[in-house]
RNA sequence: GGAGAAUUGGCAGAGUGGUCGAAUGCGGCAGUCUUGAAAACUGUUGAGGGUCACACCUCCGGGGGUUCGAAUCCCUCAUUCUCCGCCA
């Protein structure tokens, strides 16, 4: 959520760069400063009543004291219509604030200058692209029959037991996934990212923290009977471990990463584009998020795009940087990159990683802040992105190492999978 | 799931209706002393709103209530601890 106080010195630039999601903001803005207008004014008539009660209050305090009951009693009445004032208030500023946050929550972030307009994923900027891409066989196959030919991931199984979108990992597929979420914790700790395990159900709070809800309800997993959601990604227990805190400045750079799985609703997306591993309702993630002084946030997003690269160059795999244009961008991002990997047997590029700085936005929902060199407390930049996400990474691997003998296994990873080829 | 106790500032811990935003100790920061450090001593040290700056207002787990006045009384929810039950 944008800072009201930026809102009110940066109106106009705001606006104007709100138009690069193509976002028309001017009318929401301008509610936004009517009711932060009108909720100061409320709470400094509040305030002068509350204190007017206040040293009433004293007064009649010290009379008792003093056994002057009858001229208490006199201050007594004049307390009444104060009190009846500052209900009243009470009330308007509450549910001014409420309208006032409700506003502020339907703001996006402002995309950071180097953010391409753009409406579509078409209009996202390559900036860089590494890798060949192998030339298969005139039989080559899509991960999905490759899983099948080999017995790997069996797509039906989930559907008898959950539903479409759960697959059932078997054998040496099971065995790579897990090599690979070893293999990712191990290069994000050697990158100095502290390994750390979260629940994978969070409360409300934390949804509101990292800008799940409220505009994104639909997107989870909602447990009713006890009002949890599962996580669409770790970035959100993660992410709130700072909720309400104040960090030390010493404390930069935070870095955590961590394993989970990942809960999607996804409603309404069917299609070849769908198919296999492309999308699925729960799949494997290994994040890594950072917490950052506002000055090195963009050299940290720089460091963990440097790093993800290096990751897919071990696994050599033909992979591309894009940089989101403006319609493309989340919600709560100022600038992401996404990763993608090239999919030979589909032709087609597929999003493996999404690094993204949220600059002060989550900050903002999280009251996350840090005491800088003069004691005060100012928001702090918190970042993150998937390193990565398996289900694709599994599929490029599939569709890129397959040969006539069998699915070749990277040389990185088979210390961790300990047999070399999927045959 | 049942019974009881608790929830106060970074931590520990006082405070049961009236200068309490809150004693005291530890920790943090600044200074004195010291060649330097430690010790000792002195000062300082919660968050948010508001203001040019003051004033002022709010916050003692969350929400609601009683009262002129609540950290202190009442209701309710949450969490933690102890005991019992169940269980990986």
């Amino acid at each position: 959520m944008l800072q009201l106080q930026t809102i009110r010195e940066k109106k106009e630039e705001i606006i104007k760069a709100l138009q690069k999601r193509n976002l028309d903001g001017t009318l929401l803005i301008e509610n936004v400063l009517q009711l932060d207008e009108k909720r100061r004014s409320t709470q400094t008539q509040l305030d002068r009543a509350l204190a007017e009660a206040n040293s009433l209050s004293k007064e009649i305090g010290m009379l008792f004291k003093n056994g002057k009951q009858q001229e208490a009693n006199v201050l007594k009445e004049k307390t009444g219509t104060l009190k009846e004032e500052s209900k009243k208030l009470g009330e308007e500023l509450n549910n001014t604030a409420e309208e006032l946050q409700s506003l502020l929550y339907q703001i996006p972030n402002i995309p950071h200058p180097s953010v391409p307009s753009g409406n579509t994923e078409e209009d996202n900027v390559e900036i860089f692209k590494e890798g060949d891409i192998p030339i298969l066989a005139g039989d080559a196959l899509p991960h999905w029959e490759l899983a099948k030919k080999y017995d790997i991931i069996d797509f039906e199984l989930g559907v008898k037991i959950t539903g479409a979108g759960f697959p059932v990992y078997k054998g040496k597929g099971a065995r790579l996934q897990r090599a690979l979420i070893a293999y990712f914790l191990d290069k994000n700790t050697e990158a100095g990212y502290t390994e750390i395990q979260v629940p994978h159900l969070v409360n409300e709070a934390s949804g509101y923290g990292t800008g799940q809800l409220p505009d994104k309800e639909g997107q989870m997993y909602h447990v009713g009977v006890d009002d949890l959601y599962l996580i669409p990604t770790g970035e959100v227990p993660v992410t709130n471990i700072f909720r309400n805190e104040i960090v030390n400045e010493k404390d930069f750079p935070i870095r955590y990463t961590a394993y989970t799985p990942c809960f999607r609703r996804e409603a309404g997306s069917y299609g070849a584009h769908v198919r296999g591993l492309n999308r699925l309702h729960q799949f494997d993630k290994v994040e890594i998020v950072r917490v950052e002084h506002p000055e090195k946030s963009y050299e940290a997003l720089d460091g963990m795009v440097d790093h993800i690269k290096n990751i897919l160059r071990e696994l050599k795999l033909p992979y591309r940087v894009l940089r989101l244009c403006g319609g493309d961008l989340g919600f709560t991002a100022a600038l992401t990159f996404d990763f993608e990997v090239f999919s030979t047997a589909q032709d087609r590029w597929l999003e493996i990683s999404s690094v993204s700085n949220f600059e002060t936005y989550q900050a903002n929902r999280l009251k996350l802040r840090y005491k800088d060199e003069n004691g005060k407390s100012k928001l702090a930049h918190t970042l993150n992105g998937s390193s990565l996400a398996l289900p694709r990474v599994l599929a490029g691997i599939l569709e890129n190492y397959q040969t006539p003998e069998g699915i070749q296994i990277p040389e990185v990873l088979i210390p961790y999978t300990n047999f070399n080829i999927i045959d």
